[in-house]
DNA sequence: GTTTATATTAACGTTAACGTCAAGGTTAAT
DNA sequence: ATTAACCTTGACGTTAACGTTAATATAAAC
């Protein structure tokens, strides 16, 4: 099949598969004659898991750095330990951002009080 | 005073002014003869502002907005009352990314069980 | 009058993941 | 053989706040 054929078996667009190929994260099967694209059912399967991935939070470029190990090993044991490490520095990550935002909100809180009360001596 | 001096005053780079001046939030108070910029103590006065106003956590977008205020009202009551409404507005926007984030953050060790449960399976 | 320091505008680069043309080539159907 | 539908590469646009050249002009100092 060619590119549209995929991208709407897939839910994405054109667009996004010649993307994703310049990423390294999939290539076409076959490039011949006219210089067209296609890709056969495996090429669906990753797509399916690159968005699989990208559910999970992962950016494309952790993408690219894992989904090869899906296609390598049947148990999937390598690639799961590999977004299992991932997630884990999502999750410091994201929690080093909730503490950040917390300081944020805490000093907001501040100056907006402060930002009231010499309000109010203007006022009065 | 020219562009490089005021820049060196108000701890800023004289591409910061112009990218200032780009956005409307400051001008020279002269452009003479060979096309200098030039500016007195009113527009140090103006990037101290802004910087105070940043430091609040406004966009320049923002301070665009509300600078001006400073400026026609000696009580600046005007003024503080237009950014009393955006900290307002920044604190909402906190406390909805905070959510946000804590959301994720479930979702996310969620993810990382299921994984970890998956992983032991395995190595069973 | 020449060097040196500083100024000018213009324009690309920085992040992420594509959307959206544009100009042209290929394939399938009629 | 023509048309419609699809494909190709290339390149700009999207956010924020500037940093960093580059090529050139002006001012100040000697």
């Amino acid at each position: 099949m060619r590119i549209g054929e995929l991208a709407q078996k897939a839910g994405v667009t054109p667009r996004t598969i010649r993307y994703y190929e310049n990423l390294g994260l999939i290539h076409p099967s076959e490039r011949e004659g006219g210089g067209f694209r296609y890709y056969t059912e495996a090429e669906l399967l990753r797509l399916q898991k690159i968005d699989c991935l990208k559910s999970l939070g992962l950016t494309l470029e952790e993408i690219a750095s894992a989904i090869n190990l899906y296609f390598e090993d049947p148990t999937e044991l390598k690639a799961k330990q590999k977004v299992l490490t991932i997630l884990q520095a999502h999750l410091q990550e994201t929690d080093d951002k909730i503490a950040a935002l917390a300081q944020f909100r805490s000093e907001l809180q501040t100056n907006i009080t402060k930002i009231q009360q010499c309000i109010e001596k203007i006022s009065q």
